[in-house]
DNA sequence: CTAAATGCTCTAGCGACTGGAGCTTCAAGA
DNA sequence: TCTTGAAGCTCCAGTCGCTAGAGCATTTAG
């Protein structure tokens, strides 16, 4: 059993985060008798799990929802998969969208001659939409 | 000069964000006698340019800058380009970041056979960053 | 003239933390 | 054993960019 801070050095969670986890109910602790937190091993591997699902993008509703598949092994793991897949669905959508804005910046940046305000591209790229590549976004 | 509703229309931006954007100094109003908002061609200016930019991804504060630079059209625009080089950055970080997890995220999903939770890859790879095809995250 | 639509202000909530104030408890050295 | 500084505690507020709702006032169309 270890205190909090020697589990948030364990985990790479932020002190603040672990208790933060816990009043979203991720997490649950033990307490001594002066009241302190106490995590044991299991503690530690399930913030890690949540480290590493927040690094991928995860977000903390999803977690809770993997977490608990994770606790009952001898159930199929569609929902786990399905959970992953809106997840890649989400990160395709997102890098798709960003290629776009990519490319505007880029145009935008590329056609101005660091010259006035008065012609400047990027101002008037952001001031008149039809000035852009691709009416996506 | 229009309501804050035919605002709305003319801009695409809604009527709780115009007057979300009045609150924090972005645009501003008059006022008719029974103190509705009034809205004139420049404001409709200002909105749109606020929600192109927010579409390309730039923060209010870094628009608040943009806007004060086209106020003053005879400044050089060295700044205006340094903010959307700072943004194509932040933008180019960030479809690195989700490439790296797009990979990850197939990886997982292709590892996993779809069986029970007790096997199953994603959940594994979850738990222990090891497993991961990439350090970078 | 009336009813519906639109407007007003103010407050609270989202997600995922982060920071600070003001206190208590613990751990290590003298 | 005492002391002192680090680490812990709770509670509250702030971040960002909105969004929603309550409970009113005003405008507009029929």
């Amino acid at each position: 059993m270890r205190s909090i801070g020697k589990t948030a050095a364990a985990t790479g969670v932020k002190v603040a985060t672990i208790r933060y986890y816990e009043q979203v109910g991720l997490v649950t602790a033990a307490r001594n008798a002066g009241n302190q937190r106490l995590y044991d091993d299991d503690a530690v591997r399930r913030l890690k799990f949540i480290a590493h699902a927040r690094q991928l993008g995860f977000g903390l509703r999803e977690i809770a929802e993997l977490l608990s598949f994770a606790d009952q092994p001898e159930q199929s793991c569609e929902q786990v998969d399905r959970i992953a897949r809106r997840r890649l669905a989400d990160v395709n959508d997102r890098i798709k969208r960003l290629r776009a804005l990519q490319k505007e910046l880029k145009n935008m940046i590329g056609a101005c001659a660091s010259g006035q305000v008065a012609d400047c591209r990027i101002i008037e790229t952001l001031a008149d939409h039809r000035k852009c590549l691709s009416k996506e976004h």
